[in-house]
DNA sequence: GTCTATATCCAGATAGAC
DNA sequence: GTCTATCTGGATATAGAC
């Protein structure tokens, strides 16, 4: 009974992305060096072998969680500019948004902090390094055009919209960072404490 | 000519503030597991051997680092809240403080990259870990006080001082990481960008 | 105190049977 | 595709000369 080559394929990519959304978390509190092939292979429960098959390296499968993450980032933010709101708008759904992806996905912690303490990681492969260096400013450029929509339509305070998002991203990545280091405990700040650095008070 | 022993303690200490110095930046940039005894040895220009002289261990160097960053920090902040200023002035202080010490220490970023991490890692020595847990949470606790005062005596908006104390100090986290990132390219953002979590305007 | 040399261990990657 | 067994390199920590 020969099998769909197709077919096939998708099994082994469901395969890699098992192996690479356990290998996020692992990474995420252990570090790229500290994390054996050993326990990525135990964790998706596979031999140490086999996970040869899917990936020819531990920092294959780094790169590659680092390559999904900033397509997934990079595209929700120019996904939220394109939507047909105000610059008000947009950043009250996006501290929204962010505050509960926060709380209920973990999972957006992890990559967070893996990304966060990659980029300053010179012990990362190079190639996970250039992905970074390219990507990176994407969301901060998109929060600083909002900011800059806004101050020009009179609805957000003045300061300068590079400093305005830097703050904003730096926030999301600290709070990421907290709701880690308290786990279960991690309940997220009111939006407000976002859409504050852009404007003072809050009436519909 | 026999020494001192007083002159030969002192040296010691010296020498191994130089060894922590150095293994500082090693370890907030490429993490515990991923930093070679042989790296610090050579950052400090002694020989790898001569280093297990002054630590018993990697290791040790790691709970060293952390246990002398809290003392620092937890000593700085308990500090401010005693300084005979408003809660308004104290809040500026620190925040002009922090983001000058950003951009002027590079040191600053480096511990509380170093802290961040070791917070959410589990590959981190235990003592470490102990450390940790038992002193993190001191600054949050004195930025909310801070918060409840000034709320008290009027001068600052509305809130919950813990969400204000935690949006506070991962502001600082987060610029800290963003600053490694970016290398000397970095400027710090105004500190009313941090001021502006408690109260919207700063009239004199 | 300082070095060089080395014992020991452990993890990444491979080979080859099933 | 999946496993077990193994090769190989490299890093920690120690030993011992100076």
């Amino acid at each position: 009974m020969a099998r769909n080559p197709i077919q096939n394929k998708r099994m082994r990519d469901e395969r890699r992305q098992a192996i690479l959304s356990c290998a996020v978390r692992l990474f995420a509190t252990r570090g790229l060096a500290a994390t054996k092939v050993a326990d990525i292979a135990a964790a998706v429960g596979m031999s140490q072998g086999l996970l040869y098959h899917y990936f020819r390296s531990k920092e294959e499968i780094f790169v590659e969680i680092v390559r999904q993450a900033f397509e997934r980032m990079n595209t929700a933010a120019r996904d939220l500019e394109r939507l047909p709101l105000t610059p008000r708008q947009k950043v009250e759904q996006a501290a929204t948004t962010l505050m509960r992806t926060l709380e209920e996905h973990e999972n957006f912690s992890w990559i967070s902090v893996l990304i966060s303490t990659a980029s300053i990681s010179d012990a990362v492969p190079a190639e996970a390094r250039a992905i970074i260096r390219r990507e990176r400013d994407v969301p901060y450029r998109v929060v600083a055009r909002l900011a800059r929509a806004g101050q020009r339509d009179g609805s957000f305070d003045d300061g300068r919209p590079d400093d305005l998002a830097l703050v904003f991203w730096t926030t999301v990545k600290g709070l990421a960072l907290h709701r880690l280091a308290l786990g279960p405990t991690y309940k997220s700040p009111d939006p407000r404490v976002l859409t504050r650095i852009f404007f003072s008070e809050t009436p519909t």
